[in-house]
DNA sequence: ATTAAAATTGCAAAAAAACGCAGAAAGTAT
DNA sequence: ATACTTTCTGCGTTTTTTTGCAATTTTAAT
């Protein structure tokens, strides 16, 4: 293999999953670490990414799939990701929904965990399947273009069926008077049918989006039995989900 | 043999492959490193590519653009992909299995097709979600490790729901008398209910896989309507799949 | 603070390139 | 066809590049 080669490899790798470690490309290239670890510091002194302790991270946050996500978010996901895999235990059936916040969450589970997750979205589905004991369910339906999510009748009654533990639920915005909203229409409808399917709802957001809304309403916060950012509990952002008896991680 | 025409060749190799190896050449053409080399010389002197160490890279070569996971045969599987694309009209329902030839395939798709497709591989329908014309719909059940496609009874219910113009048939193992075989048994339940719901069964391999066989059944050959491979249609090793009627492309 | 993982550094082995040269092949003129 | 020139090819040697390993230092996590 050429260099070139390898270093193209890695170089869509760190732009598709905006970031890669060290470890696992000298697993899938076949050469030492010591080669990758060359490879990223010439791509690095070309500016093509960012080297770190570990691996390296794109230029830029902007996900191949996901071109609008804010610049910082992917450290504010990782953190919020951390603590989301905290609740998840052994045996659980959990659902989620899209988005690259829970992407980060299939990165950060402890590697022996067994459970079961279910969710329409593909990005999402493909990244679980990558860890050794989680199975995956996958939603079927038609799947939309944007969010790559599976929408449609078929994927809610799907979703009716099932009684998980959690929901993990990815928002676009968040606010105390008008609730989780977004901004599609089609996976409004699944993000509905998906609370309704699930003991415990949780809700995913980095601060950003706190205090922000959208067309179509999801759920009122009175819905959720949780909500994890990035933030210390104690921020007074969080100060209207504190009182109405949510709790905060 | 002909400098012009070694140098021809090596050039084909290059813009077909996007990169060519010189110990490769050597053995290819028959020639000493020596040779390539000087070759590989003459033609960067021309600017007709770009010579690295260990070989040379074409000049559309791209450090962004590359293959999510390096696909064996890459070159192969394209041209595959390239026929099979041919084949897809306007407003056509398409069955599709897993494999890296259909992610080709999605690929050479012309930019302006629409139709819709249908899969149970994660890999595959997020390519085809890229496109911006086709329609994706997703089979949704529990999602197979190896494969990422989903598996089960569910997904072959859904299936069998299902009447499409066309069954894209990524196949494992083939041969003339086996017909096609496969080593997951639940991909094979899968593969079987696609066959069955699809007015036309086309089957996809690579030359290598021919007169292969693996542990489990999928079809006889008189099942499939056609075989598509890289090679010319006058192909010896295609002689029994001709004469038993299968169109070959 | 302790410990484990990863980075750095220097070094040696391997792979590939460059160079010069001699013989082979191809082309040209007689 | 023959002799001559020019170009091309393969081989041995030297030089450069690349890669992997081991020892040491640095970094990150608990």
């Amino acid at each position: 293999m050429l260099k070139q080669e390898r270093q193209a490899y890695i170089l869509h790798q760190v732009n598709l999953h905006n970031q890669v470690l060290s470890a696992g490309l000298s697993q899938e290239l076949d050469v030492s670490e010591d080669t990758i670890r060359r490879d990223l510091q010439d791509l690095a002194d070309n500016n093509k990414l960012i080297k770190v302790h570990g691996g390296a991270l794109s230029l830029s946050f902007n996900d191949y799939h996901y071109p609008s996500t804010p610049i910082y978010a992917h450290a504010q996901k990782k953190l919020i990701a951390r603590k989301a895999a905290t609740l998840i235990q052994n045996d659980m059936f959990v659902l989620t929904t899209g988005g690259t916040t829970l992407i980060e969450l299939a990165r950060h589970l402890p590697p022996t965990l067994k459970a079961t997750f279910i969710s329409g979205s593909l990005p999402v589905a493909l990244e679980y399947t990558h860890h050794p004991t989680i199975d995956v369910i996958l939603i079927g339906d038609k799947v939309s273009k944007n969010s790559r999510i599976t929408v449609g009748g078929e994927a809610i009654s799907k979703i009716r069926q099932i009684k998980a533990d959690i929901c993990f639920l990815g928002v676009n915005a968040i606010d105390a008077s008008n609730g989780v909203t977004d901004n599609d229409w089609e996976v409004v409808q699944v993000k509905k049918a998906m609370i309704e399917s699930a003991r415990k709802v949780i809700c995913l957001t980095i601060s950003e989006k706190i205090n922000s809304f959208q067309p179509f309403h999801v759920c009122p916060i009175e819905d959720l039995d949780m909500v994890i950012t990035e933030l210390q509990p104690e921020d007074p952002l969080l100060e209207p989900y504190r009182r109405k008896g949510i709790q905060i991680l």
